[in-house]
RNA sequence: GCGGGUAUGGCGGAAUUGGCAGACGCGCCAGAUUUAGGAUCUGGUACUUCGGUGUGCAGGUUCGACCCCUGUUACCCGCACCA
């Protein structure tokens, strides 16, 4: 009989659906399981051929974990708030929320043809009133706690659009779209303190099992180093406190470079003879992009203030200022002291200047009037006064004793992470529910307003300064203040897309709930989430995010754990075939759809499970796809053959064993291609045994069945088994019966393979030898030399060293 | 520049973590079936001058190395003057 995958995929999709087959119960009494893959944003695309390879991953999972008995929550949603649509909209003149509602529906309507086992009955969506009600609740309760405030920041310009950009809109230094010039422009944000979590971000990262690299990345991103802050005197009376991580270089100082955005450049307006200068290298500074500043190869720059002299506290030397750009003012003091003997950027910078270049630590290949030597660890301190002749890391611990003593410096902790830049200028997003009153300041919406709803407005563009649209809606922004009665102004900012996804795996378990994110007694059940895969792509940001905020509702009761995720793994990438990126402009990009109706939902499962390694990228190959058409036909076309037995056959026992383990455990590490290589191998072996029985028929059936659900349902019922697959018991292996009466063993002559000979498993040393040496070629091999030395490996190899 | 990753047949990839390199699949070759093509089935398939040689390259440790060590090259991803 043929397998009409079209007519029996359709099938089994409704009858999962009627059963309500994938549902996650309320019994707080059951072992249970939460697994999570990132939910897509809806674009107008449709589904990506990539978004199906975490998909269907953690549905294997799932759909062995329910036959595992455990109680499953395993759901989907939308994060549907964003630019894309926004965009869609403008040009279209439709309100995102019908372009929201159409993409949906589309990427649904593909979801399930996939057969995927989502609880669908919990699906959330990020632009939903009553969904993000509560991620406006999360943010008032951020600000209760002082944990969201605003914030004068440099913001990306298009001078052409008027238009204020995300980084990722920024290109080269451009505008995306227009290609105009992006220039930074100061304006007043609402911010979150995830810089408050740093040290506790990377302290629980012990606490969860995320893959290496995931780990590196979140500390990388965080960026922690120890260093001191060192107060200098100036000639101008202000002390200018700067950080070093290498305080033991103190000595080397040769000069001193300012931010260009330093505060007390304006405040010296007077005392520097060059102001004019100063200003316009200030003024030039502000005109450049981010892209422009950080470009790595461009020569320094700077302006030498005249009339202000810095003095090193630990030998009272005058030493000259300089502002340049290479100096940030968002990380440490804004102000740094250069040691251009030991800094590759100091030294570069003395060069241009002619500034004098002191060695500290002694070591280095060249001169230091050569090469700045940096990776100094092992070097002697030398020119340095009281730390002469010291290791790196004693002058670092001296001479931080030394300026604590003197009240001129203290150890100091920094981290590269950055407030949390918590406002879009745009529509479609959630609306920041904050009151501006001139006399209460900032006043939080009363929470029994919630959710303050995206108003209706006449067209989605920014306004001319940049504003979101939502400024033009004077009836909307106009309001009382909730405390004094004034007259005040709403917040017309929305929040970033990053908001919504920082705490939806949280409403999953109560998607209906409207007096709470969820009940405490269903959150504690449920969380925390025990496997979470998605893309590297979100590993910095996303993670680090949503961590932020879960620890954030820890803190507050909300939740009685302070990791989120358990577990964390990554999927690979799927590359053209051209084994590059797909992109619409390379013409590269394979339509999900097209493959499930060419081939069903099963292929295009198995093949995206088989076609590589699952945590690296992989590139497509259309014409590998009827490997698995073939396997799973060959497996349609056992079940008019069965012999009726309920038992394994002698011939097979083994075999099924080792299947049954290799899949249990192969599906464990997301090594879902050499489980389905050993149920092929299976395969491959019934056709040589020439049988199969019925109680060896339905375990394979029931170990292939997450990877192809419908298939295995159909012949499951064809072969009129009892029941459905899905509510099988997991299949049992017995180690014991996974191996070989017999082994054929290597035999190696001085490490080089000289033959093969079968023995039976767990024999002697001896008997192995007498074997090995019984081989025609090992004993022509062996023949006139001295034997030095046997090994035996018991059964794998045995090696005999001759000479 | 810094951080992370990768390198194995014609291709995607296996290899119980120091013990038979190339499982499984694609492709290809031959045969069967077929008017033919397609589909399906059976067998073969790293290279080889048949001595051997082979896991990017050069060394090292070991009875034995894809695996460990040292050096090196290429490519991919992320970050970008973080003092």
């Amino acid at each position: 009989m043929k397998y009409d995958f079209k007519t029996i995929e359709t099938k089994w999709q409704k009858i999962w659906d009627e059963e309500k087959a994938f549902a996650a119960k309320e019994d707080y009494t059951l072992p249970k399981f939460y697994a999570l893959v990132e939910f897509p944003y809806p674009s107008a695309q449709g589904l990506h051929v990539g978004h199906p390879r975490s998909y269907t991953a953690l549905d294997i999972v799932a759909r062995k974990r329910r036959m595992q008995g455990f109680n499953v929550l395993y759901p989907m949603g939308w994060d549907a708030f964003g630019l894309p649509t926004e965009n869609f909209a403008i040009k279209n003149h439709i309100h995102p929320e019908i372009v929201t509602r159409d993409n949906v529906a589309h990427f649904k309507a593909q979801l399930k043809a996939l057969g995927l086992s989502f609880d669908w009955d919990r699906e959330v969506n990020t632009t939903d009133p009553n969904y993000y009600k509560w991620t406006q609740w999360i943010f008032l309760q951020l600000f209760k706690k002082g944990l969201a405030y605003k914030k004068e920041m440099a913001v990306n310009w298009c001078t052409s659009c008027k238009v204020v950009l995300a980084n990722e809109e920024v290109v080269n230094g451009t505008c995306e779209r227009c290609h105009g010039e992006v220039i930074r422009k100061v304006k007043s944000q609402w911010m979150l303190k995830i810089t408050e979590y740093a040290q506790r971000l990377i302290d629980d990262l012990d606490q969860v099992n995320y893959i290496d690299r995931v780990k590196i990345s979140q500390k990388n991103w965080i960026g922690r180093s120890t260093g001191a802050e060192v107060d200098f005197n100036t000639t101008a009376g202000d002390v200018m406190t700067v950080y070093t991580t290498r305080p033991d270089t103190l000595y080397g100082v040769t000069y001193m470079v300012m931010s260009p955005e330093h505060p007390f450049l304006d405040k010296w307006a007077d005392q520097i003879k060059n102001f004019d200068d100063v200003k316009a290298y200030r003024d030039e500074a502000a005109h450049k992009s981010d892209f422009e500043r950080s470009e790595l190869a461009k020569d320094k720059t700077g302006v030498k203030l005249n009339g202000v002299m810095a003095v090193n506290p630990v030998n009272d030397t005058q030493i000259p200022i300089f502002v340049s750009d290479y100096v940030l003012m968002s990380y440490g003091t804004g102000a740094i002291m250069a040691v251009p003997a030991h800094d590759t950027r100091d030294w570069e910078f003395a060069k241009k200047f002619e500034l004098p270049i002191i060695e500290v630590v002694s070591g280095g290949e060249k001169s230091v009037q050569d090469e700045a030597y940096t990776e100094c660890d092992t070097g002697i301190l030398v020119n340095s006064g009281i730390l002469n002749g010291l290791s790196v890391e004693e002058a670092k611990k001296k001479i931080i004793e030394y300026l604590t003593e003197k009240g001129v410096g203290h150890e100091k902790v920094n981290y590269k992470l950055r407030d949390w830049v918590f406002a879009r200028q745009r529509y479609w997003g959630e609306p920041i529910p904050i009151i501006h009153c001139e006399h209460c300041g900032y006043v939080p919406l009363d929470e029994s307003e919630l959710p303050l709803k995206l108003p209706e407005v006449e067209g989605y563009e920014p306004t001319e300064d940049g504003e979101s649209p939502l400024a033009k809606l004077e009836d909307w922004i106009n309001v009382k203040c909730p405390i004094c009665g004034a007259p005040a102004r709403r917040e017309t900012d929305t929040m970033p897309q990053w908001a919504g996804s920082s705490w939806y795996f949280l409403r999953y378990i109560a998607p209906q709930c409207d007096t709470a994110i969820a009940p405490k007694e269903a959150l504690d059940y449920w969380m925390p989430v025990d496997w979470y895969n998605g893309g590297m792509e979100h590993t910095t940001l996303h993670l680090l995010y949503s961590r932020f905020w879960h620890k954030f509702l820890y803190d507050i009761g909300v939740v009685s754990m302070p990791e989120p995720y358990a577990k964390r793994t990554s999927h690979g990438m799927i590359l053209g075939e051209d084994g590059v990126k797909m992109s619409k402009s390379r013409g590269n990009v394979i339509n999900p759809d097209d493959i499930v109706n060419s081939y069903g939902a099963d292929t295009m499962r198995m093949y995206e499970m088989f076609m590589g390694d699952f945590e690296k990228a992989a590139p497509w190959k259309s014409s590998s796809i009827k490997g698995c058409t073939r396997f799973l036909e060959r497996v349609w076309a056992m079940q008019d053959k069965l012999v009726d037995s309920d038992k394994y056959s002698s011939k097979l026992e083994v075999m099924m064993h080792k299947t049954i383990r290799k899949v249990t455990e192969d599906i464990e590490v997301l090594a879902f291609n050499t489980a389905i290589a050993q149920m092929m191998t299976l395969m491959n072996e019934v056709d040589n045994v020439k049988s199969m029985t019925k109680a060896e028929y339905k375990t394979l059936l029931i170990l292939l069945n997450p990877f192809a659900p419908h298939m295995t349902e159909e012949a499951w019922e064809l072969c009129g088994f009892e029941g459905r697959v899905y509510q099988q018991k997991w299949p049992e292996f017995d180690p014991a019966k996974c191996v070989d009466s017999a082994v054929e063993i290597a035999v190696q002559v001085s490490g080089k393979l000289r033959g093969r000979v079968t023995i039976p498993r767990d024999c002697s040393n001896e008997e192995a030898l007498a074997a090995a040496k019984a081989v025609e070629e090992v004993a022509a091999a062996i023949a006139g030399k001295t034997i030095v030395k046997e090994i035996v490996v018991p059964n794998k190899l045995v090696n005999i060293v001759a000479k």
